[in-house]
DNA sequence: CCTACAGTCGTAAACGTTTACGGAGTGCGT
DNA sequence: ACGCACTCCGTAAACGTTTACGACTGTAGG
């Protein structure tokens, strides 16, 4: 089976007329299509997508750009393939399809993105792991390519986006530990300075201060967002001339390594020092002692991503009026044992 | 900037001398191209992907189909990336694109991969978690698109696919155990019947038959492979009559769970009961104690899938001959603390 | 009988490329 | 002066669709 004409050379039908039956348009007789649809079924044709875009300008796919630098392989969750679900549940109701495009970790995702989108595989772009400046806002605002981010950047005031709640949580986490007795908290920070991790750390030590706590820089740990940075995170920790009784993890898979290392000390999670996480809790419950940890609903997440994407394209938009341009998504606390204890019983 | 045209009469150039300058064919003056590259630059032009590969028939991109189901959404780990990242070393070198197809989970994946071929958005096809009988197959085999398959199938007697050595890690698991003087060992197995799971058991029973041990049926858990499961194995596993010294895992992830009901009940892994892992390593390094794993490399194992892929594309089969058609890929054992001891000493 | 109209369908142009083909110009040897 | 080879470039067809337009029926209303 070639193509439309092939199609339509067999049913003595000119290619104008199988274009309409297959497509749906009204002026075709009922068993007219009935006949088309039937030898299409029958010779396993359907259209070339190539010769359909072109045509139309349209795609019918929509692009999510995920990253695979060293970071994201390390920490490779089901995150991406959580809200995937979620987007797809939307798109799939306007019969869109998702494609995801892995950026190889040596070139620059800017150059990456621009070539996917010159090619025009897709109609629209999902990009994640938003830098601070990140030169591909600018670049899909100005090509007028509709885009949702997923994570804020400070490269442009005002496109679409969705991010975590960090300010939350870290406020969140504080006052729980505050609540619990502790004074001493430190906290782990991404290593790397390019995102917006910094708003974890700021929202951290806002809530210290409100609590008449002196910021102190040396429990902030920088390590990698992985179960090696908790182990390193946890030896640092042990290190410290004035030992913290709590910290606060901003990747919950670090609790793995920073077991460990605890461990190795005799220092026990949970009972010597509290331990609280953030961002998936799955994974979380099943360490032992099991960890408290905020949780994203990633199917949620996803919906809200293809929503507000779908509200920026022109030809969904009427389906989803009124949503809002940004949203803070908020993680709701799932305790474990890991902080359930009264730090003011310990010493 | 619209198309080739536009480009064209900006440089009062015929259209077709533009397209032969932007794609290095030979008959085109020097000073000519460089005016060409230097405007395309200029005006940010690239070529629409859409008329070029309905023109040449090919889009230089090829398809990696995953799944996710429930199983693998829970079961999310780094396995898709760093294959993935050994992919793209290879097709970076033929200027080839890597595209990943989430099949939604509710969508048959025979379907969805028949749609997607069918828009002609790939060349070419990676399929994973391949059935037992998986009609994916023969529909490729037909179709004549070339691809390779990540996991091994009934389907068809002759097609090209790579599988980790299920087989290999079974007898070799066993073979360690029984050395360090276990002889009642349990093994964990994949609850659904769909996939090649089966073969993992007939070479952990092969093994202990050869050491004239007879095979218990009861030691044989089938739970998800996931923490939960993990969880459940530990469980069904302490309510067996007679306890089994060491069990064997189909993934390492279920090692978080396992561990953590087995210190419910006071067993010791490691120490109680020996535990051996499958599939990758540095996640269970960081257990505690740390989990003895067979280990993956997930890089080379994309590169491997890569040229096999294109030895069996006629554009690149010369860079690629003599290759095989099958792969049994091997997994290399890191040993742990979670069987470092002599079941001798123990009962 | 003429006209209007609804229901179908065929025709052909357009989408943006690539590429086979041939033509114009130049330089060279005879 | 002529033929020839070579370099460079323009023309136009082709890829497989979709869709605006008009043509052809048959029917109903005047």
């Amino acid at each position: 089976m070639k193509g439309i004409r092939q199609l339509a050379e067999h049913l003595n039908i000119s290619i104008g007329t199988v274009s309409r039956a297959l497509n749906g348009k009204p002026d075709v007789n009922q068993e007219t299509r009935r006949r088309v649809l039937a030898a299409a079924e029958e010779l396993g044709y359907v259209a070339n997508q190539s010769g359909r875009s072109l045509r139309q300008g349209e795609t019918k796919v929509i692009g999510l750009m995920i990253e695979s630098s060293k970071e994201t392989v390390e920490n490779a969750d089901n995150f991406f393939l959580g809200v995937t679900s979620g987007l797809q549940s939307v798109f799939a109701r306007h019969k869109l399809d998702l494609l995801m495009l892995p950026c190889p970790s040596d070139e620059d995702p800017h150059e990456y993105l621009k070539r996917m989108v010159a090619r025009r595989i897709v109609d629209a772009m999902i990009i994640s792991d938003t830098q601070r400046v990140d030169r591909r806002i600018d670049f899909l605002s100005r090509a007028k390519i509709p885009f949702v981010a997923l994570g804020r950047s400070l490269s442009a005031s005002n496109f679409p986006w969705i991010d975590l709640d960090f300010e939350g949580v870290a406020d969140h986490a504080v006052e729980r530990l505050i609540a619990l007795g502790h004074r001493r908290i430190a906290i782990t920070a991404p290593s790397s300075e390019a995102n917006l991790g910094y708003l974890f750390i700021d929202s951290y030590r806002r809530a210290l201060e409100r609590h008449d706590i002196a910021f102190d820089p040396s429990l902030v740990i920088r390590v990698r967002s992985s179960e090696q940075g908790g182990y390193q995170a946890a030896h640092e920790l042990l290190l410290l001339e004035e030992r913290p009784t709590a910290v606060i993890l901003i990747y919950e898979l670090m609790a793995i390594g920073l077991y460990r290392r605890l461990m190795e000390s005799g220092v026990m999670p949970g009972r010597d020092l509290a331990v609280i996480g953030f961002r998936d809790a799955p994974r979380a419950r099943f360490l032992q002692p099991s960890l408290s940890c905020f949780r994203i609903s990633l199917y949620d997440l996803g919906v809200a991503l293809g929503r507000m994407l779908l509200a920026n394209m022109p030809a969904y938009r009427d389906f989803y009026p009124g949503g809002e341009r940004n949203i803070i998504w908020p993680l709701e606390l799932m305790p474990g044992e890991s902080d359930a204890f009264d730090v003011g019983a310990m010493v």
